[in-house]
DNA sequence: CTTGTTCTTTACGTTAACGTCAATGGTATA
DNA sequence: TATACCATTGACGTTAACGTAAAGAACAAG
């Protein structure tokens, strides 16, 4: 179990953006008698994957979507058939974007040796 | 050569978004004598980089600075070691994101495995 | 040459994602 | 129990990245 500051400190981020994460739904610790936080490790994942969602440019409000969806009770048929499709869409987006990361760092290669090789002249 | 409503279309973005980015520094078009943008395959390409950096999470001012850096012409010596030198930095980041981006896509499909399983039971 | 569309600059508005107080209350430690 | 620190909830401030509207000029078509 972890307080808020804890988290803070571990990811490198302030408790206002803890804070502000939790108003919008993407967070729900439980909490002490007094009305403190406490973060689980459960906690603690999904704020990581909120964290990492940020860093490939998703707005808080598509990961709170994507967090949900694979954080609910999928009972039905039909949801779990949903959250299959869902997830499918994901895949092939995560995909296109690791071709286009490695397209990058083709680039970045070839301009490297370029640099490189005028620099042995 | 291309007017401004043309790249807009192209990339799906707004024409206040590419005048933004020119007044950031991030594009630099001619003009024609009555004082209209006129874009070239080269700022087309351009603009294509800065809207691929920002679907990776980066701000525009992080754009500016690779995009800079690697058009700019590299004259001296060590103007040219010190741009080898972010190039390489660059390509470290870049394969973080890739391993990155692998997990996530294994945590995807194992997600996918699971919830197929329960449904095919 | 007129007319309609596209472009220009200028300038103020908006929204997401926090930052930064302030006032107050909980909690650990000596 | 005093003290020092950490936390809570407002509430207003800030910045990046545009949106939007106005007033006027450029350009293409008839």
């Amino acid at each position: 179990m972890y307080s808020i500051s804890d988290l803070a400190e571990e990811f490198g981020i302030t408790t206002r953006t803890i804070r502000y994460y939790e108003e919008l739904g993407l967070l729900k610790p439980a909490r002490s008698e007094g009305g403190r936080r406490i973060y689980s490790s459960r906690d603690l994942a999904r704020l990581k994957l909120v964290i990492r969602g940020k860093r490939f440019g998703f707005s808080l409000e598509e990961i709170k979507e994507m967090v949900l969806l694979f954080d609910e009770d999928r009972t039905g048929e039909k949801q779990l058939e949903r959250t299959i499709e869902y997830g499918q869409e994901k895949l092939a987006a995560v995909n296109e974007r690791i071709c286009e990361l490695v397209e990058i760092r083709e680039e970045i290669e070839r301009l490297l040796m370029d640099f490189k090789g005028r620099l042995s002249k």
